[in-house]
Order: structure tokens, then C-alpha cells, then sequence
DNA sequence: ACCTGAACACCGTTCAAGT
DNA sequence: ACCTGAACACCGTTCAAGT
């Protein structure tokens, strides 16, 4: 599973194989076979490793240790962005991954006071917020035609027709490459900071807002 | 592109391939490539494609509007979960996505009072909640191996420890294969309508939260 | 203009054989 | 217990050749 995690690092998921792996590990590709029964439960478990250090250690208020999530999942993505569609967008990781994470953000939920379907809601809203903008922002660009790929992106929003398009045109300089849809590089090399911080607010905000009414 | 969308639907992105689309066209893999430069772009037409149809057509209050994309986002996507990892994980679709789209989008957060900063933080936080719970909602399971997969994923939740997981467990039958990281089926057989309803009023609720005071 | 056909450098996985 | 080695059925893509 290390020199799985060192190989996703170095090469990406497209380019991650049993073979690769393999070679890595001074091995003939079968012989990976004895220890694993197939690619994916690897990646599951590379899955729940990487999880691992991302649950929060303190045990502040409930807002708080949201917020400390969503942080938290991020930096482990910043440090291991090729593992971002593997979490995000497949659910190989659903056999491996620890359960406590769940645990602990369900008991945080339910003393807000969501309870019962809400407390179902809440958790899949904030499960798939934890994960979506953070799959998004490191998405992988093209891997073979990167930059023929980026200079169709980057021209197109240059040739832009201000008369067709009068609020992306006024907002370009804001938005070129900061923003998703009009992005040529991944959050690697052009991570969107204040938007996260304003995507975390968003959430936070919006599950106050979600809670039933106290009694 | 179209007997791609075809391909995507019948047998999923996993085992797309370019010989399998001309085999589908009765026709040489290596005709292919006389019409389009790779693999990559034919996935890019086919992401804009799809997205064109999501675009609403009302022009209601800005917070309508809103819930009007991510039910539409949704309604296409159940028709083709099959690409919900590819707009939902990787950039492919940056170069070719209709910027309609976008201007639309950001013109009505620019009439809810977003602009400069905040409209960028609002765009991206909208677009990134609009992709991000429906992408894990439609995440492939495992191909080869689901059978093994999805009883490892249901055994574990059967076989809990209620005292090591008290709130899992107490809400378990709410939560068993209705709830991320607890499924062991995608949301083409397992749809998390409720909890999406409840994400949109979250995302919405938590926007009218980050609106900038008038004054 | 558009397709065939051979070829190259890859994959995951199985199964028999070695030590 | 753990690895080698041959084999099978796949990939994307290039390039020369056909019609």
C-alpha cells in the first residue's frame, strides 16, 4: 500500500498499474498477485489510509469541527492530489474506509440536534460537500495532450466576446483560471484558497439553517 | 460523439475504448482517428454535450434558479450516470463546455448581489456544489469484482459492534446503503432523492447567508 | 476524403511451474 | 510461503498503404 500511495504520487491514477506497481517493488507483475486479489482493493486501501489522518483530533463545537474537516481533507489532498477522483467520483473506497470517521461526524451531527432523516440529510449533504469541491479543484487535467489541451482552454476565454458574454467579460481577470469550467491548471498549481474558505462558510451557514427548530 | 454517448451508457466509462466505439460504428479503430485527435477530446464533446441540456430555460428569482440547475444537473445525469466521473473528476470538459452556461450563471449571482471577489467565491462554491453530490451519488461501483465488493461493504455494516459505533449503529437501518461511504449500490439503484432535496436547501440557505449586506 | 492493416508499447489477470 | 514465466484478451496511437 506504500509503494502504491509513492506510485499515485509520482504518476497519477492513469498511469498507476499492477505492473508499474511491480516494477517499483523489484518484482515480476504476478507476483503482486499472492497479496492482493485485484487493482482495486488497492486502491481501496490506499483509499483508507489516506482517509486515516484526516478526522479531526480535537472536539470543539459542532460548527468548528466541520470546518476543522473540510481544512483537513484538503491538506491531505494537497499532499496526495492524484488520489482526488479516486475518492471523490468512485466508490471503491466504501470497503475499506474506517468507519470511526463516520461515527464521529454522525455523533457531531446528531448533538447539533439533527435526528432521524435529518440527521441523514445533514450527513449526506456534508459528506458530499467534504468531498465535492476538493475533487473538483484537483481534478486532473488531460494527461497525454496537456498542453495542447490548456492553450484551447486559456485561448478560448481570451477570444472571448465581451458583447455575448458582458459579465464573464467584466469579471475575466477574476475569474481566468480561478474559477471551475474556465480553469487550465488543477489545484496543484492553481489552488482557489479564498473560494474554499467561501464554500466552508457556505456549508456551515447552510446546516444552521438547515436544523428543525429547538423546542 | 453521439455513438459514444451510446457506448457510455450501454457499458460505462471503464470500458469505453476506442476500438469498442468503431467496433460500434462497424468501422477500423484506426478510422477513428481520422475524425477526432484522441480519446480524450471525443470525452470532452460528449461532457458538453450533455451539459447543454442542463442550462435552465425559465429565468425565475436567483435562488429558484439555482435549485432549477442542480435538479437539472441531476435529472441529466440520471439519464447518463455513466459520465457523472467525468465532469465530476476530471477537466477534460474545460476546453469544450458551453460558456452560456457560465455567463448564465454568473449573471444571475451578479443580480442576487454577489461581485468582484465574493461572485467568484460564489460561482465556484455553486459549481462545486452542483457537481460534487450527484458525482458520489453516481460513482461507479467497482466493475469486475461487485459481487465480492458489495457484500464486503453490507457484511461489515451487518456485522457492526453497536457499542464501538453507538450512533451508526442506532440509526443504521436509515442509513444502510442510503448514506455515502455506507453504500454497497450506486445511485442508479439507490437514489438519495431526500437527502438531495435537503443539500439543494442547504446550498441555497447558506448562499443567502454569504450575500454581502445591502446597504 | 476516408478507411484498412500492420505494428508498437502498453494493460489486468490466470495458471502452471519453480524454489 | 512466495516468486517466476508464459499466455490471453485487451488497450491508445502511429504510420504506411489502399481506394
Amino acid at each position: 500500500v506504500r509503494a502504491a500511495i509513492r506510485e499515485l504520487d509520482a504518476n497519477g491514477l492513469a498511469s498507476f498499474s499492477i505492473r508499474n506497481l511491480a516494477a517499483s517493488l523489484g518484482v515480476y507483475p504476478t507476483a503482486v498477485y499472492w497479496h492482493i486479489p485485484n487493482r482495486n482493493l488497492v486502491l481501496a486501501e490506499v483509499v483508507a489510509r489516506a482517509l486515516e489522518e484526516v478526522i479531526p483530533e480535537k472536539d470543539p463545537a459542532w460548527q468548528d469541527y466541520i470546518r476543522e474537516l473540510f481544512l483537513r481533507y484538503r491538506v491531505m489532498i494537497k499532499k496526495h492530489p492524484n488520489l482526488a477522483p479516486l475518492i471523490g467520483a468512485h466508490l471503491i473506497g466504501n470497503s475499506s474506509i474506517s468507519l470511526s470517521l463516520v461515527e464521529r461526524l454522525l455523533f457531531k451531527l446528531s448533538s447539533a440536534g439533527f435526528t432521524g432523516e435529518n440527521l441523514v440529510g445533514a450527513y449526506n449533504a456534508v459528506i458530499a460537500a467534504l468531498v465535492g469541491f476538493v475533487t473538483q479543484e484537483f481534478a486532473p487535467i488531460p494527461k497525454e495532450d496537456s498542453r495542447e489541451w490548456q492553450s484551447r482552454v486559456k485561448d478560448r476565454l481570451l477570444a472571448l466576446d465581451p458583447q455575448a458574454y458582458p459579465v464573464l467579460g467584466k469579471n475575466l481577470p477574476l475569474l481566468a483560471n480561478k474559477a471551475f469550467i474556465l480553469r487550465w491548471q488543477s489545484g496543484d498549481q492553481a489552488p482557489l484558497d479564498k473560494s474554499f474558505d467561501c464554500y466552508v462558510d457556505m456549508v456551515i451557514g447552510g446546516l444552521e439553517n438547515l436544523l428543525p427548530p429547538r423546542h
